[in-house]
DNA sequence: AGCAAAGTAGACCGACCTGTCTGACCACAA
DNA sequence: TTGTGGTCAGACAGGTCGGTCTACTTTGCT
């Protein structure tokens, strides 16, 4: 890991637009896996500079805080979900329920990723558990999306309670995402895509 | 708190039946309220024995460490949601599909005590994530109890495959657990029922 | 060439962490 | 009376925490 500093230019600063700098970037990803494998707080500011090759002061001048670094972590992976699933939900086929169950398809596959470690909102909000602590908003934030996604699927299909199925869609989702971490079974994925027919079905 | 100690007889160690004592009571209650509120990293030890009471070293003699407690903790709190949960199945009325839902009634009431701020498993697994961690052994351990007491029901009703629906009805309740903490909103453990009639009247 | 911006290593800070140890207190039984 | 076992307060140890700061180097732009 050291030698890199003394071998090879360390990627000299390229372009340093506003907020996409290199080790920006590296920080972001480093904390995300971390954070991902052993959780928040077991993650020590050094470990994490350490892992990413990036200096303290880096650190401190892009995000202000570790709990700032947190937020944004949860933020750009926030996007990245929402954008990986609006491309899965645009190529969807299937009959009308084909849409929503591509959902619990795309859920399927992320929980098999080797990446998956459990749903870092959830963790965020069990380690940061106050109202205004902002990993836990970034949480709220994030799930009442995911919720707000699957009404707006339910409601295109016009089913009679939109909302009433969106929630009921949801706990399989956020049951799928505990279990297969609990467990380390991703089949619980597919079980929660199996009950989503039958209440679509039903509804 | 404090002038207790000084006032008033600090219950002489009444009995110490072995593993009853008062202080290690004390020390479980007032753990179980701490790590739920605030987290299991985020709450230290000293706090924990100031808050209780007790000198540490009395805890370290009952438990032997933090983790150990923490295990403890996860522990009582098992069997004593399994005895609480299988006395209201004793007493559940209703067609056959009653059991069933009155897991999920019981449910509700969980999620609506004030002493509730999500579910200490599933927390417990996600700061302690090896697989070699007590706190997370509990915890898979008492999911997997919560599984086979939902496939036990489902085997009495004469399901057609009483271990797909078994976990189908357990990603709802982890599911309704999940939102309405994360929501703090208990109504997600009515959508959960309402869920669970659905997919009982399918199955 | 010269300068400002960004990044570097690492010392440093006070607070807090888990866990150990000492020495005393107190209720009760022999 | 004299243990004895559980508990007590609090000092202590060794480490780690998040965060600040300084002094130096590298970089890109002009």
């Amino acid at each position: 890991m050291s030698e890199r500093a003394t071998t090879t230019k360390p990627s000299p600063a390229r372009t340093s637009s506003a907020k996409g700098s290199a080790k920006r970037e590296a920080l972001l990803s480093t904390a995300e896996e971390l954070f991902a494998r052993q959780g928040y707080r077991a993650v020590g500011i050094d470990t994490l500079l350490a892992e990413a090759g990036v200096a303290k002061m880096t650190l401190y001048k892009q995000f202000g805080s570790k709990e700032e670094l947190i937020t944004a972590v949860l933020e750009r992976l926030a996007g990245e979900i929402t954008s990986s699933l609006t491309a899965r939900l645009a190529t969807a086929t299937g009959g009308s329920h084909g849409r929503i169950l591509a959902v619990f398809d795309w859920l399927a596959d992320w929980v098999r990723s080797p990446a998956f470690h459990g749903c870092l909102f959830i963790k965020a909000a069990s380690e940061y558990p106050e109202s205004g602590e902002r990993p836990r908003q970034a949480a709220e934030t994030f799930k009442a999306g995911c919720r707000e996604l699957l009404e707006e699927q339910c409601r295109e299909l016009g089913i009679a309670d939109p909302e009433r199925l969106a929630r009921q869609l949801h706990l399989l989702l956020e049951g799928a995402l505990v279990l297969s971490f609990l467990e380390r079974d991703p089949q619980a994925a597919t079980h929660a895509r199996d009950a989503a027919a039958v209440l679509l079905a039903a509804a």
